[in-house]
DNA sequence: TCAAACATCCCCTTTTCGGGGTAGGCCGAA
DNA sequence: TTCGGCCTACCCCGAAAAGGGGATGTTTGA
């Protein structure tokens, strides 16, 4: 980068004194990075953010006033190029999720090294999207398949499949056809195979059956 | 752990056979690791994991034959308990996604460098889940909201709201209105205003808007 | 090689939708 | 009070969808 700054400017919101300027020192104790402030409240930092422009924020969940997870929303809401770090005890999946829902891109438990830190603030400026290991395989179990039951032996042939995907954008039977350069009627004959397949009567039937098997939304509460 | 185990067994699955050894001696390097086999198809790998029980396989995506994401998911389903990293120079979304989607722990990008790869696999077998910076973003990213717009100040009275999600369980008008004690001509009028307000044309169209936006949506305070 | 799966097209019928309009009752805000 | 939003109900009409049938090809695997 030609970027001439000399130091990453991070702000820590943390209600427990101590451990906020106990955070501060270890932010502080590489000359990469300098402490903008530690703020002690959702609305403290919200206040005070446009001012001091840091470009990461380490923040704890647990706040008094609102959450670090809605103030995470606000802030990138206002500042997208903010990027956020959650340092918390939490490690259930409900905190997790909502965090990176609402923005954040690093999540470190409160446990992380010094040296974890430091690196967590580098990385997340870099592009990276630090957590803790146990953060991330819980991330990725997300996207795990829940091991496909019979429910699933439904196989659709290719062309089945794509006529259902332009399906579920609410194409009409034409629209699709036009699309796949087929007569409407082939794609009638396709529909009722896949009606057949998915155990349905209807199209709106047919794309929600196929929409909940794609994405099957594990990661919502 | 009581484990009395000295080594981790590792399995390479890597059609490219100079890529396989160069990956295997990184492998080998660590006293902690050890190989138990280089296997250059996903048929072959299906063939042989059974009688050599790797705790880890480092997964190439591009294979001759099934793709490693296949092989993946083959292998989760038959011995869960074995950790896969994916291995590859595919960084695009879909190719991650259906890697995790498939069972993979870890997604490696082949520039990754032997102490890389050795953290990697010590990682995933200590509840970890190995990324390389870029997919760990990337990842994330995948949970953020999309920033909502103007998009989201459509408001559909409550009945308008009920109605639409009898659509959404793939329900026709009649069967909404026997379900509401109401006509079906009311149910229609009702779709019309929906439509109107969802700017869509087809009952399919309203319900993957709506299923859409209500997906991700609940964490505004 | 032969059956099965796939993809394509056409016919028929009935039901459902989607787009108009009209209209009464109800409630809350201006 | 009047206006607007909401819920209700009905009408007409044309288009779309759905359900049933049959037909002709290819590809593929057993």
């Amino acid at each position: 980068m030609s970027r001439p700054s000399p130091k990453i400017q991070v702000a820590i919101v943390e209600d427990n004194a101590a451990l906020g300027s106990s955070i501060r020192k270890i932010v502080e104790s590489s000359d990469q990075f300098d402490c903008v402030g530690v703020w002690t409240s959702g609305e403290d930092a919200l206040r005070k953010i446009d001012a001091f422009r840091p470009r990461v924020v380490l923040m704890d969940i647990n706040l008094p006033g609102i959450s670090g997870i809605d103030a995470t929303a606000r802030i990138k809401q206002h500042l997208p190029e903010i990027q956020v770090i959650m340092l918390t005890v939490y490690r259930d999946h409900d905190k997790i999720f909502a965090a990176l829902k609402a923005g954040a891109s690093g999540y470190l438990l409160k446990r992380a090294s010094p040296a974890e830190l430091r690196d967590a603030i580098s990385d997340v400026i870099t592009g990276g999207a630090p957590m803790s290991a146990e953060i991330a395989r819980r991330i990725v179990e997300a996207f795990h398949q829940p091991t496909k039951g019979p429910s699933s032996d439904v196989h659709l042939s290719p062309r089945e499949t794509e006529i259902l995907e332009l399906l579920c954008e609410g194409l009409a039977n034409k629209e699709i056809a036009d699309r796949l350069g087929i007569a409407t009627e082939t794609v009638r004959v396709h529909l009722k195979h896949i009606y057949e397949k998915l155990h349905v009567r209807s199209r709106t039937e047919a794309a929600m059956k196929y929409r909940d098997s794609k994405d099957p939304g594990n990661w919502l509460p």
